[in-house]
DNA sequence: TGTACATCAGTGAACGCGCGTTCACTGATGTAC
DNA sequence: TGTACATCAGTGAACGCGCGTTCACTGATGTAC
């Protein structure tokens, strides 16, 4: 064999890691395959060796990410944590003024839930069932059956909403705003019901 | 003078609503100067007798969008309601089926919100102040003051989210549930908490 | 009332460029003898 | 040990196409005389 048997396993999972990056920050119809190429140190030619069409590799790219996704909001750190302990501490996570300002290694929801929204049904199939994955673990975190379910949901959504307008509205104060006021719904103790 | 004086201004509003339609529904980058210019009954060399460039009609097509959804969260029939029974309202209007199936005519921040953190400052600077616009007429709404513009940033945040999950995870049950479990939130009376 | 003219919204060819994809090829490698 | 060969990951020219933008123009219109 010409090659060692790892080599281009490791290109194409390169290629990944690139794109990724890539479609996070500048949007997937955006990052051309040749741009892509070249940040992997190849050439336009070669990606058709590794992937039936560019597609195929926002599809990696997503499973990729949204599992890294899944590793940020329960693992890291917060595995040991439950109901509204792990609520509070994933908020702060995930809605840091990092993960704001650095969408290239962030949630790929709020970056490319759009184009998912308009791409093929084979990507937005790949894409439900990371969310529902992360949705079951986050449930499990909060209580489970089906309050935990929606508390879930509830959670991401705002999370995921959040994110987006505080990107959305620029550099200014207005981002930092809203990213503080969701973090707050999760912190007790809840004073507008307590006294 | 060769036309009447409101010939151009009407030609000028007709490609800004057609623009605000397609860039919802296709994403702004996927939407060609030429496409657009058709679809308005022109061609593609009269775009530059109107705007500066592609980005000056994205800013127009936000002003226009944005006062709209304004209106659609807090009028349309929900003027006279204020607190829980508002939020109850505006969240189901704008966490319908209908909303999630109709981006073209929908809310631009889960179509478009992306893009514009990925936009010239001049667009984030328009969408900023209509945003901020909405967050201040939600908080009156919701008694005002500091905890009130907290919650209609949190209620933003989420119905947002929500429906950005909701279109990409694709037109199966997933989507519905989402929509349907963020509504419930603004549902009283809240079970997990009074009993 | 009829004709000549000035206005200007809109036309469409052209610009250089990057897009996704195909394909004949190159050349570094490990293997066979 | 040295040479010939088969493999195949990656190369780069080429395809037709649509992009945003420019610009010399057309032709329908209201006005002037």
């Amino acid at each position: 064999m010409p090659y060692p048997p790892d080599h281009k396993p490791k290109t194409h999972a390169r290629i990944v890691r690139v794109a990724a990056r890539l479609f996070r920050k500048d949007g997937f119809q955006a990052t051309g395959v040749d741009r892509l190429m070249s940040a992997a140190g190849l050439t336009r030619g070669g990606f058709y060796a590794h992937f039936r069409d560019k597609t195929q590799l926002l599809i990696e790219s997503l499973e990729r990410v949204l599992d890294e996704s899944q590793e940020n909001l329960l693992g890291r750190g917060l595995d040991a944590l439950e109901g509204d302990a792990w609520a509070r501490a994933a908020a702060k996570r995930y809605l840091s003024s990092a993960h704001r300002a650095g969408p290239a290694d962030g949630c790929p929801v709020p970056a490319l839930g759009a184009e998912v929204a308009r791409a093929p049904a084979s990507v937005q199939k790949v894409f439900a069932a990371r969310i529902d994955g992360i949705l079951r673990q986050m449930a499990a975190r909060l209580g489970g059956g089906t309050a935990g379910r929606r508390r879930a949901i509830q959670l991401l959504s705002s999370w995921v909403g959040a994110l987006l307008l505080a990107r959305a509205v620029g550099e200014r104060r207005l981002g930092e705003e809203i990213l503080a006021a969701v973090r707050a719904q999760a912190n007790p103790p809840r004073r507008r019901r307590t006294h």
